[in-house]
Parts: structure tokens; C-alpha cells; sequence
DNA sequence: ACCTGAACACCGTTCAAGT
DNA sequence: ACCTGAACACCGTTCAAGT
């Protein structure tokens, strides 16, 4: 600590990197709040640094400009989504309902979490991927990791158990990549449906997800197959046991799984 | 025809709607080659606008704004798709490969239209969508009606001719939402590998696709299964029938399709 | 009736001046 | 060593003036 001439307490010259990480995240926090407030479209600097207690410069020293602090929301959000699908892979259930758990635990977090879910998709874009810090990009690739990571070890435990035989023509890698693209395609498109329950379409996010998911596995002839288990029933204990903090805020918001 | 008193031949003073078009077009064309050249990031109106030989003001009348000149760039490229979707559903084969086929010329046109493509993705987001003008999105709902038609088509023949029987659990609106997705979510993730043959990962897009539809139909039941068919080479016999002159295309630049 | 481009507003980014 | 905000550049959009 340094105390100048006149006793007033000024602060250290040399940060340290506790604080430094306290100042990134409260800028991070604002603009996230920015987001849910007027929308992705709508996030601007000036906006950030008014709610900021630190001045532009200070917020171009975190970031290397605004799209890199979107791949730092990005990053946070995978960061959220990954203790998920973690969570879900350790479940104590047989391997089909907990891949089944894990990816509605995806729809999960795209309800609790919407603008953090857009920013993701949006920094897929090369607008905002080509115009970030290599650091963040490298921590967006090790986060994603961690994601499949989940998924892969679902897989692992289902062929060990017997409960699935990997097709001659896949390896686990693909298996994996053809769960996430399908989640993946079916919120993206569904999207503007997730947050409430009834949207202009038929389509309820929830239902197709647990179908396609059904549809998918039987095809990969994964035990036990639709025809022999009430998979409806197991995938709502699941849910109850394994999430129950996040149900409760679903239903507060009035929105109840329904598949 | 005007002419005025020094006998010039002055431009007519109502534009017919065959010269407006003609117009539009032109700016919708130049649009393109610079998303193509530079990235859909770094396309601005001042670039359009220096690429035509009309005003900015002229620019205006055609376009709300730049969002909904990308939202006319996108139904173009939908229109395009429209078509690839069409010509597959009508091939004389069974159901299954001309589903199948249908698929796999989203990933033929996402390789031919790369910039296309992109700007289709990108105008999901409220970005754009939210700034288009009503006639733009409308247009669009009617596209995309287009597309889910062919695919529909495809569905209905499969039950009409009884090598599929719809699950009791789906109708046909969530089988065609189910095939849409799990195409699109792999063509998505795996866009920055579609115009390469090896990327950065093991996966490889058609082959990829090739599988998931499998999977999906398999576990659809629809007849005939994979292990009863050899559904590789009946895809490829009908890409070459359907085709022929976008494959030649894609081998001249040096991409074939192995799945 | 139609077109033009200067002018304006807004926003991302930088950096000289300050503590 | 660190912070600040004025200043700059760029880009989307408009509209008064022109033909």
C-alpha cells in the first residue's frame, strides 16, 4: 500500500490479478445485462462503459474490442453449460437417460440462460470469432472441450456396459458430434419457441428434442430401446433429481417441460 | 419515350417494374460478390454503393437498410436451396434415398454458395431479422414453406407407399422438423469444414450425414434398413442422375463427395 | 417523378494528457 | 503504472437540392 504526501490512501500501482479479474467480470456482468435488457443488436461500448465504473480505456485494456468481449460472455456461458452436462453425466441413471438428461439439460440452460445462449451463437460467426484475442479463442476451444468431454464419456459407458455396439462405420467421435448437432440444430431453429411454451408453430422444443433423441438411439440400437422402457418416466426422475434448483426457476417462470 | 428540346433521350419518367427489378438485382448482385470477397463482416452500404451505378439514395429505395438487403440476399439463397430440394424430391428412387438425397443437396449447395449460405445463418439473428422490412420476412415465410414442402412431399410418399409407418408418438410436421435439424445443426457446426475436403477435426460433413440420416431413418424403421440396402451406392447413382453438373462443379474445385 | 451525394448521427477505437 | 475521455475514423441513414 502507498500513502502520498497529504495521507490519502492511493491505489497500488501494480494491480493484482484477483481485482483485475473482479473489474473483467463486472464489465462482463454489464454487458450481459445490456443483452437481456435491448438485445445483442443493441450492445454498444458507450453503453457498457456508462454502466461501468471505469472508463473506456480501461474497459480496451480487458478487451480487444467488442467482439472479443462477446466471445468472453460466449466463453462464460459454455463455462455454465459445461457444469451441466457434467452434472447430468454423473448421474446414476443407465447411459441412454443420461445422454437423454444431458441434452435437455441443453434446452435447460437455453431457457434459464437466453441472451447467454444467443451470444454463443452469434461469436460462431466469423465476424466475431475473426476479431478476437487468440487467448479467448483458445479458451473457447479448451471449454468446448470440456463439453464433448461429457458427452464422449456417456458414450464410453454405454459401449463398457453393453447397452450400446458402436456401428462398424462410426467411432465414438461422430457418435458424439451426431447428438450435439442434432440438440443443436433443434434449439437453434426452435429458438425464438424455447422461452415460452406455446409459439407459432406446432413444434415444442421439449418434445422434439426427447423424440429425436429416441429416434437417434433406437437407430444406434441402444439399450433399452423406446419399445421396452418408459423412458418419459425415467427422464422426469432424472430431471427432479439432478436439476431440481433449475425446474423450480423454469416453473416459477411458468414454463414446464413438457415432452 | 420523353424526349427534351436538345433531343436527348431522357430516362422514362415512371420506371416499369421489370427495370426496377432488373435493378434490385443488380445491387443484390453486387452485394454478393463482396460478401464473397471480403466476408459478410465487412460488407457496407458505401461498398455497395461504390460496386452499382445508382445512388445511395437509389440503394435506399430498394432496401429498408442493410439488414434487409442481407434478408434479400437470404431469400435468394433460399430460393436457390428451394429448387436443389425440389429436384431431389422428384427423383424416380424410393423415398428413403431421395430424403436422403434431399439432404445431402443442402450440403452440395452450402459448398457451391459458401457466402450464401453464411448470410442465410446470419439473418436468423434478431439482428436482422428485427430490422427487415414485413414484405422481406414474409417473403421469407413463404421460402421456407417452399422447402419444408419438398421434404414433406418425401415423407408422404414413404407412408403413402407404406416403407415407413409414422411413430404414435409424431406426426409428419415433427419428422420433416426432425430431418431439417439434423441437418442443418451438422452443416452448421461444421461450416468452416464444408468447403474443404480435411479440416481441422476427423469429421467429415457428407460423411457425417450420410450416417445421421441413417441413424435417423433407421430408427424410424423406414424400409428399406441399411443393413438391407446398400445405401451408399444408390446415393451416389442418383446425386449423378440429379446432379451431374453441380457435382462437375464441385470436382473442379478439387472437392468430391465421399461419404 | 426520380436521382444525387453532402451532411448528420452513432459507434468502435485510439492515444495524448493527467494522476 | 495506470486511468481518462476527447478526438478520430468509419459507416448507416436521411433529405434538401437538382434534373
Amino acid at each position: 500500500m502507498i500513502i502520498n504526501s497529504i495521507g490519502k490512501c492511493m491505489t497500488p500501482r501494480i494491480l493484482d490479478e484477483k481485482s483485475l479479474k473482479a473489474r473483467e467480470q463486472s464489465i462482463i456482468d454489464a454487458a450481459i445485462i445490456i443483452i437481456e435488457q435491448s438485445g445483442i443488436e443493441n450492445l454498444t461500448m458507450d453503453k457498457v462503459v456508462a454502466k461501468v465504473s471505469y472508463s473506456k480505456g480501461t474497459v480496451y485494456k480487458h478487451f480487444t474490442g467488442k467482439e472479443d468481449l462477446l466471445l468472453a460472455i460466449s466463453n462464460q456461458a459454455i463455462a455454465i453449460l459445461a457444469d451441466l452436462f457434467w452434472r447430468a453425466a454423473k448421474f446414476s441413471g443407465c447411459a441412454r437417460i443420461r445422454m437423454l438428461l444431458l441434452n435437455m439439460s441443453y434446452l435447460i440452460y437455453a431457457i434459464l440462460h437466453p441472451a447467454l445462449f444467443k451470444t454463443v451463437i452469434c461469436s460462431k460467426s466469423p465476424n466475431v470469432y475473426g476479431k478476437s484475442s487468440p487467448e479467448r479463442i483458445q479458451e473457447q476451444e479448451q471449454l468446448e472441450m470440456k463439453l464433448l468431454g461429457a458427452i464422449h464419456g456417456v458414450f464410453d459407458d454405454a459401449i463398457t456396459s453393453e447397452k450400446l455396439v458402436l456401428p462398424s462405420y462410426m467411432d465414438i467421435q461422430q457418435l458424439c458430434f451426431a447428438n450435439w448437432s442434432m440438440s443443436y440444430g433443434t434449439i437453434s431453429l426452435l429458438s425464438e419457441e424455447v422461452e415460452q411454451c406455446s409459439g407459432r408453430t406446432s413444434l415444442v422444443v421439449e418434445k422434439e428434442i426427447f423424440n429425436q433423441n429416441n429416434l437417434l438411439f433406437d437407430g444406434l440400437n441402444w439399450q433399452p430401446l423406446t419399445k421396452d422402457n418408459n423412458h418419459r418416466i425415467a427422464l422426469e426422475n432424472a430431471l427432479m433429481q439432478v436439476f431440481p434448483d433449475e425446474l423450480l426457476i423454469l416453473k416459477e417462470r411458468g414454463r414446464i417441460l413438457d415432452f
